[in-house]
DNA sequence: AACAGTCTCAACCGCCTCGAG
DNA sequence: TCTCGAGGCGGTTGAGACTGT
C-alpha cells in the first residue's frame, strides 16, 4: 500500500513554472507568508499543486536564497560535511548560508561527486579509491565530462588565474522571462583547471578523509592524538608530500595542525578552547558541527550582502508586467556568482609554501 | 548550418517525520 | 495510542542549453 501522490487533480499544471505563475506565487507570499501550502494555490490562483508551489519557493523564490557558481570555499565545505554527514543535503545546507538542499545536491551530482573520483577518491567514503585499476573504472563509469576537468576558480583565488570576463557567462532567462536552468547565471565556459587545484582538492579531499577517521574515532571513544595525528598525516596526502614534509625539519603533525584551522593543535586555530573541548565531546547520535567555522568566515565577511539576485527577480516580477520579458541579465552577475567567504582559502593561500608545488602551472603566487 | 551527443539543474516523485486532534 | 495530513527529504527525470563534428 502506498500513499496517493498529494498533487492528484484535474487540471493540475507540471513542468516549468512560468513568470506569471511565479508573480502570483510570490504576491501571495508577501501577502501573507509561508506555510499552509495545500491551500495557496487555490487562493493564489494558481494551477498547482501545493507541494510544488512549496518547492518553487524554496529552492528558487525566496529571497535569501543565493545562486550562481559555488565558491571554492563552499566546495571544501560541501566536501568535508559530506565526509561527515554523507547525502544529508538539508544538513549541509544548513551550513552553507542561502543554498539550499536541492541546489547543493545538485552541484554534487555534476560537479564534486565526479572530481572527487578523478581524483582517484570514493565519492561515498573519501577515501582512496583501492587501486588505480578501481580508479579507471570508476571514471569510465561515471564518464566524467569534459567540462568538469575544467575547474571554476573563486574570486577568492583571484591571484592563481585569469577572473572570468564578462563574455564567457552566459546569462539566461526563458523567453517567458523567468530564470532558465543555471539560474540567473550560467557559466558554462570553465576554467582550465590547473594541476595546483587538482593538487589542493586532493589535500581537501584527504582533510575530510581525516576529519571523517578524527570524528570515528570520538564516536567510538578512543580519540588520542595518536589518531588525530595519523589520521591528518596519512590519509591520502602524497608520498612526495610526506618528503616535503620530512625535509623540512618540521614536525610533520606540527605543520598539519598549523595548516588545518579546525585543528585544536594549530596554532592558528578558529577555536577557543572551550570550543575545542566541546568539539571533541561528541555523542554517539551528534554529527560534527562546523557552524562554529562557518560564523567565523562570517565574522571575517563585514561586508553584509544586501542585493541579492532573487530580491531582484522578485521586485522585477512584482513590478513588471508580466508579458514584459524580465531582465534577470540587469544582474551584477559577478557579485552574485562569488560568494564572499574568505576564511580557509585565504588562509590555504597564505600557506602555499607547501599547499603548491613547484612545478604548479599558471600560479603567479607562491609561498610567503 | 545542422545534427547528435553531453551536461546541467529545476522540478517531480515517493517515502519519511512529526505534530495535531 | 492511533490516525491523518502537512511539510521535509533524498533520489531521479527530462527539457533545454551547450559542445563537438
Amino acid at each position: 500500500m502506498s500513499r496517493k501522490p498529494c498533487c492528484v487533480g484535474e487540471g493540475l499544471k507540471k513542468g516549468a513554472w512560468t513568470t506569471e505563475e511565479d508573480k502570483k506565487l510570490i504576491s501571495y507570499i508577501h501577502d501573507h507568508g509561508e506555510g499552509g501550502w495545500r491551500d495557496i494555490p487555490g487562493k493564489a490562483g494558481l494551477k498547482r499543486c501545493g507541494k510544488s508551489c512549496r518547492l518553487r519557493w524554496t529552492n528558487y523564490l525566496k529571497p535569501e536564497i543565493k545562486r550562481g557558481e559555488f565558491s571554492f570555499e563552499e566546495e571544501q565545505i560541501i566536501i568535508m560535511l559530506h565526509a561527515s554527514r554523507g547525502n544529508k543535503w538539508s544538513v549541509i545546507a544548513r551550513h552553507l548560508p542561502r543554498r539550499t538542499d536541492n541546489e547543493i545536491k545538485n552541484y554534487w551530482n555534476t560537479h564534486l561527486k565526479k572530481r572527487l573520483i578523478e581524483q582517484g577518491l570514493d565519492p561515498v567514503t573519501h577515501k582512496p579509491l583501492a587501486s588505480n585499476s578501481t580508479v579507471a573504472e570508476n571514471l569510465h563509469s561515471v564518464n566524467v565530462p569534459s567540462s568538469d576537468k575544467q575547474y571554476p576558480r573563486s574570486s577568492s583565488m583571484p591571484s592563481l588565474s585569469p577572473p572570468p570576463s564578462g563574455s564567457e557567462m552566459t546569462k539566461s532567462s526563458n523567453s517567458d522571462g523567468t530564470p532558465a536552468q543555471g539560474g540567473f547565471l550560467s557559466c558554462k565556459k570553465r576554467f582550465k583547471k590547473s594541476s595546483s587545484t587538482s593538487r589542493l582538492l586532493n589535500r581537501v579531499a584527504a582533510k575530510a578523509t581525516s576529519m571523517k577517521d578524527i570524528l570515528s574515532a570520538s564516536m567510538e571513544g578512543s580519540l588520542n592524538a595518536t589518531t588525530i595525528s595519523h589520521a591528518s598525516f596519512f590519509n591520502g596526502f602524497s608520498e612526495q608530500i610526506r618528503n616535503e614534509q620530512d625535509n623540512s625539519n618540521v614536525s610533520l603533525t606540527n605543520t598539519f595542525d598549523e595548516f588545518d584551522p579546525f585543528s585544536p593543535f594549530s596554532q592558528s586555530s578558529l577555536y577557543t578552547e572551550q570550543e575545542i573541548n566541546a568539539t571533541f565531546d561528541l555523542g554517539m547520535d551528534q554529527g560534527y558541527d562546523f557552524s562554529h567555522f562557518l560564523e567565523k568566515l562570517g565574522a571575517d565577511n563585514p561586508k553584509e550582502e544586501k542585493s541579492y539576485m532573487n530580491v531582484e527577480y522578485g521586485h522585477e516580477l512584482l513590478m513588471s508586467d508580466v508579458s514584459q520579458e524580465v531582465s534577470s541579465t540587469s544582474v551584477d552577475d559577478q557579485d552574485n556568482m562569488i560568494g564572499n567567504f574568505e576564511g580557509w582559502s585565504s588562509y590555504l593561500l597564505d600557506h602555499t609554501d607547501f599547499i603548491y608545488d613547484t612545478d604548479s602551472d599558471s600560479l603567479e603566487k607562491h609561498s610567503m
